[in-house]
DNA sequence: CCATAGATTGACT
DNA sequence: GTCAATCTATGGA
Protein backbone atom coordinates (compact mmCIF):
# COMPACT_ATOMS: atom_id res chain seq x y z
CA UNK A 1 0.00 0.00 0.00
CA UNK A 2 1.88 3.08 -0.93
CA UNK A 3 -0.89 5.93 -1.43
CA UNK A 4 -1.79 4.52 -4.79
CA UNK A 5 -4.21 2.53 -4.28
CA UNK A 6 -8.28 3.71 -3.28
CA UNK A 7 -9.47 1.60 -1.48
CA UNK A 8 -7.90 -1.41 -2.66
CA UNK A 9 -7.47 -2.54 -6.22
CA UNK A 10 -5.59 -0.37 -8.74
CA UNK A 11 -6.62 2.46 -10.11
CA UNK A 12 -8.60 2.75 -13.87
CA UNK A 13 -5.91 2.37 -16.59
CA UNK A 14 -6.22 4.17 -20.15
CA UNK A 15 -7.61 1.39 -21.50
CA UNK A 16 -11.01 1.77 -19.22
CA UNK A 17 -11.46 5.47 -20.75
CA UNK A 18 -10.44 4.43 -24.36
CA UNK A 19 -13.73 3.47 -25.47
CA UNK A 20 -17.12 4.58 -26.62
CA UNK A 21 -18.38 7.17 -24.31
CA UNK A 22 -21.80 5.62 -24.03
CA UNK A 23 -20.39 2.70 -22.58
CA UNK A 24 -17.31 4.15 -20.23
CA UNK A 25 -20.37 6.74 -18.89
CA UNK A 26 -22.60 3.93 -16.95
CA UNK A 27 -19.35 1.67 -15.71
CA UNK A 28 -17.93 5.15 -13.98
CA UNK A 29 -21.29 5.38 -12.03
CA UNK A 30 -19.84 3.73 -8.17
CA UNK A 31 -16.48 4.68 -8.95
CA UNK A 32 -14.62 6.58 -6.52
CA UNK A 33 -13.16 9.69 -7.92
CA UNK A 34 -9.89 10.94 -5.38
CA UNK A 35 -7.79 13.77 -5.11
CA UNK A 36 -4.76 13.50 -3.04
CA UNK A 37 -3.45 16.98 -2.00
CA UNK A 38 -2.77 17.80 1.34
CA UNK A 39 -5.80 16.34 2.51
CA UNK A 40 -7.16 12.86 0.40
CA UNK A 41 -10.48 13.78 -1.05
CA UNK A 42 -12.24 10.84 -2.04
CA UNK A 43 -16.23 11.20 -3.59
CA UNK A 44 -18.49 8.27 -4.93
CA UNK A 45 -19.62 9.30 -8.32
CA UNK A 46 -23.46 8.47 -8.77
CA UNK A 47 -24.88 10.82 -11.72
CA UNK A 48 -22.80 11.04 -14.34
CA UNK A 49 -24.14 12.16 -18.84
CA UNK A 50 -22.32 11.52 -21.63
CA UNK A 51 -21.50 13.83 -24.72
CA UNK A 52 -20.40 12.96 -27.80
CA UNK A 53 -18.24 14.24 -30.80
CA UNK A 54 -18.49 16.06 -33.91
CA UNK A 55 -21.66 15.74 -35.33
CA UNK A 56 -23.30 13.08 -33.18
CA UNK A 57 -24.96 15.15 -30.39
CA UNK A 58 -25.90 18.55 -30.58
CA UNK A 59 -26.07 19.36 -26.89
CA UNK A 60 -22.12 18.36 -26.63
CA UNK A 61 -19.66 21.50 -26.77
CA UNK A 62 -17.98 19.25 -29.48
CA UNK A 63 -20.71 19.00 -31.73
CA UNK A 64 -19.33 21.86 -34.46
CA UNK A 65 -16.13 20.92 -34.27
CA UNK A 66 -12.95 21.60 -31.89
CA UNK A 67 -12.77 25.14 -30.29
CA UNK A 68 -10.83 27.07 -27.41
CA UNK A 69 -12.53 25.42 -24.47
CA UNK A 70 -13.34 22.16 -25.90
CA UNK A 71 -10.46 21.13 -27.34
CA UNK A 72 -9.12 18.70 -24.23
CA UNK A 73 -12.39 16.43 -25.64
CA UNK A 74 -10.47 15.91 -28.62
CA UNK A 75 -7.51 14.43 -26.58
CA UNK A 76 -6.22 12.25 -24.66
CA UNK A 77 -8.95 9.47 -22.99
CA UNK A 78 -8.61 9.69 -19.78
CA UNK A 79 -7.55 13.05 -19.17
CA UNK A 80 -10.09 15.86 -17.38
CA UNK A 81 -11.89 18.61 -19.31
CA UNK A 82 -13.33 21.37 -17.24
CA UNK A 83 -15.14 24.20 -18.82
CA UNK A 84 -16.94 27.21 -17.24
CA UNK A 85 -20.46 27.14 -16.88
CA UNK A 86 -23.03 30.39 -16.90
CA UNK A 87 -19.18 32.24 -16.51
CA UNK A 88 -19.29 31.21 -12.99
CA UNK A 89 -19.34 27.50 -12.09
CA UNK A 90 -17.01 24.43 -13.19
CA UNK A 91 -17.79 21.49 -14.39
CA UNK A 92 -15.61 18.21 -14.61
CA UNK A 93 -15.32 15.61 -17.71
CA UNK A 94 -13.61 12.81 -18.08
CA UNK A 95 -12.42 12.44 -21.61
CA UNK A 96 -13.38 9.07 -23.94
CA UNK A 97 -13.07 7.68 -27.12
CA UNK A 98 -9.40 7.73 -28.76
CA UNK A 99 -7.18 10.70 -28.93
CA UNK A 100 -8.50 12.51 -32.04
CA UNK A 101 -12.52 11.55 -31.28
CA UNK A 102 -14.35 13.88 -29.26
CA UNK A 103 -16.26 12.03 -26.37
CA UNK A 104 -16.76 12.57 -22.54
CA UNK A 105 -18.76 12.07 -19.36
CA UNK A 106 -19.87 14.99 -17.47
CA UNK A 107 -19.59 13.83 -13.26
CA UNK A 108 -22.90 15.30 -12.25
CA UNK A 109 -23.52 14.58 -8.48
CA UNK A 110 -21.15 11.93 -5.79
CA UNK A 111 -21.24 11.16 -2.27
CA UNK A 112 -18.73 12.61 -0.16
CA UNK A 113 -16.67 9.43 1.68
CA UNK A 114 -13.19 11.43 2.53
CA UNK A 115 -12.42 15.01 3.46
CA UNK A 116 -15.81 15.85 3.98
CA UNK A 117 -14.94 18.79 6.18
CA UNK A 118 -12.85 20.02 3.55
CA UNK A 119 -15.44 20.17 1.04
CA UNK A 120 -17.89 21.71 3.20
CA UNK A 121 -15.20 24.79 3.61
CA UNK A 122 -15.10 25.02 -0.09
CA UNK A 123 -19.21 24.71 -0.43
CA UNK A 124 -20.25 26.81 2.56
CA UNK A 125 -22.48 24.55 3.29
CA UNK A 126 -23.54 20.70 3.83
CA UNK A 127 -25.44 17.79 3.18
CA UNK A 128 -26.59 16.86 -0.17
CA UNK A 129 -25.44 20.70 -0.76
CA UNK A 130 -22.34 19.62 -0.75
CA UNK A 131 -21.82 17.68 -4.10
CA UNK A 132 -25.85 16.85 -5.86
CA UNK A 133 -24.63 18.45 -9.05
CA UNK A 134 -21.51 19.41 -11.43
CA UNK A 135 -21.20 22.98 -10.27
CA UNK A 136 -20.93 21.99 -7.01
CA UNK A 137 -18.93 18.87 -7.00
CA UNK A 138 -16.01 20.92 -8.82
CA UNK A 139 -16.24 23.31 -5.98
CA UNK A 140 -16.16 20.70 -3.36
CA UNK A 141 -13.09 19.32 -5.18
CA UNK A 142 -11.31 22.70 -5.58
CA UNK A 143 -11.25 21.98 -8.90
CA UNK A 144 -11.12 24.55 -12.02
CA UNK A 145 -9.76 25.37 -15.64
CA UNK A 146 -5.96 25.07 -14.17
CA UNK A 147 -7.15 21.18 -14.06
CA UNK A 148 -8.25 20.99 -17.32
CA UNK A 149 -6.08 18.52 -19.23
CA UNK A 150 -5.32 16.48 -16.03
CA UNK A 151 -4.54 12.97 -16.10
CA UNK A 152 -6.62 10.52 -14.16
CA UNK A 153 -4.23 7.80 -15.36
CA UNK A 154 -1.10 8.90 -13.48
CA UNK A 155 -1.36 12.37 -11.99
CA UNK A 156 -3.30 13.30 -8.66
CA UNK A 157 -6.57 12.77 -9.59
CA UNK A 158 -7.57 9.58 -10.23
CA UNK A 159 -10.77 7.58 -10.56
CA UNK A 160 -10.99 3.76 -8.72
CA UNK A 161 -13.26 1.01 -9.19
CA UNK A 162 -16.29 0.97 -6.20
CA UNK A 163 -19.04 -1.76 -5.29
CA UNK A 164 -21.09 -1.43 -8.84
CA UNK A 165 -24.53 -0.09 -7.49
CA UNK A 166 -27.86 -2.64 -6.99
CA UNK A 167 -28.85 -0.69 -10.24
CA UNK A 168 -28.12 2.15 -12.62
CA UNK A 169 -30.93 4.30 -13.84
CA UNK A 170 -31.53 5.84 -17.05
CA UNK A 171 -32.42 9.13 -18.44
CA UNK A 172 -32.12 12.23 -20.80
CA UNK A 173 -30.07 15.12 -19.48
CA UNK A 174 -30.54 17.98 -17.55
CA UNK A 175 -30.30 21.40 -18.52
CA UNK A 176 -29.90 20.90 -22.35
CA UNK A 177 -32.38 22.25 -25.03
CA UNK A 178 -31.01 20.19 -28.04
CA UNK A 179 -31.15 16.62 -28.14
CA UNK A 180 -33.32 16.46 -25.24
CA UNK A 181 -34.80 13.18 -25.88
CA UNK A 182 -31.58 11.10 -25.76
CA UNK A 183 -31.24 8.51 -22.91
CA UNK A 184 -27.35 9.90 -21.94
CA UNK A 185 -27.96 10.58 -18.15
CA UNK A 186 -26.71 7.47 -15.85
CA UNK A 187 -27.50 7.43 -12.14
CA UNK A 188 -27.40 5.45 -8.99
CA UNK A 189 -31.54 5.27 -8.50
CA UNK A 190 -30.28 4.30 -4.45
CA UNK A 191 -28.31 7.76 -3.51
CA UNK A 192 -29.71 10.75 -2.20
CA UNK A 193 -26.67 13.03 -4.21
CA UNK A 194 -28.84 12.41 -7.28
CA UNK A 195 -29.54 15.81 -8.74
CA UNK A 196 -33.06 16.56 -10.38
CA UNK A 197 -34.02 13.40 -8.12
CA UNK A 198 -37.82 14.26 -9.87
CA UNK A 199 -36.75 13.50 -13.34
CA UNK A 200 -38.43 10.21 -14.01
CA UNK A 201 -36.01 6.96 -15.52
CA UNK A 202 -36.70 5.75 -18.68
CA UNK A 203 -35.02 2.20 -17.72
CA UNK A 204 -32.74 0.28 -15.53
CA UNK A 205 -29.42 -1.46 -16.67
C1' DC B 1 -20.44 44.72 -33.68
C1' DC B 2 -24.46 43.36 -30.95
C1' DA B 3 -27.72 39.88 -29.23
C1' DT B 4 -28.60 35.76 -27.16
C1' DA B 5 -28.29 31.08 -25.37
C1' DG B 6 -26.08 28.13 -22.34
C1' DA B 7 -24.08 20.63 -19.83
C1' DT B 8 -25.83 26.14 -13.20
C1' DT B 9 -26.52 27.85 -8.79
C1' DG B 10 -28.34 30.53 -4.99
C1' DA B 11 -31.31 34.11 -3.43
C1' DC B 12 -35.69 35.55 -3.24
C1' DT B 13 -41.36 36.13 -4.01
C1' DG C 1 -42.24 29.14 -8.39
C1' DT C 2 -38.94 33.48 -10.63
C1' DC C 3 -34.64 35.54 -11.66
C1' DA C 4 -29.86 37.58 -11.68
C1' DA C 5 -24.90 36.62 -11.85
C1' DT C 6 -21.17 36.50 -15.41
C1' DC C 7 -18.31 34.63 -19.37
C1' DT C 8 -17.84 31.87 -23.80
C1' DA C 9 -19.43 30.66 -28.22
C1' DT C 10 -22.20 31.49 -32.01
C1' DG C 11 -25.22 33.67 -35.32
C1' DG C 12 -27.03 37.73 -37.48
C1' DA C 13 -26.76 42.85 -38.99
Amino acid sequence: MGGSEYPARQRLGRAFFARPTLEVAPDLVGCYLVLRGRRRLVVRLVEVEAYLGVGLDPASHAQSGRTARNGQMFETPGTLYVYVSYGMHHCLNVVCERRGMAGAVLLRAAEPIEGEGSMRRRRGRGGLELSNGPGKLAQALGLDLRHDGADLVRGVLGVWPGPPPARIAVSTRVGITKAVGLPHRFYDPESGFVSRARTSALGTL
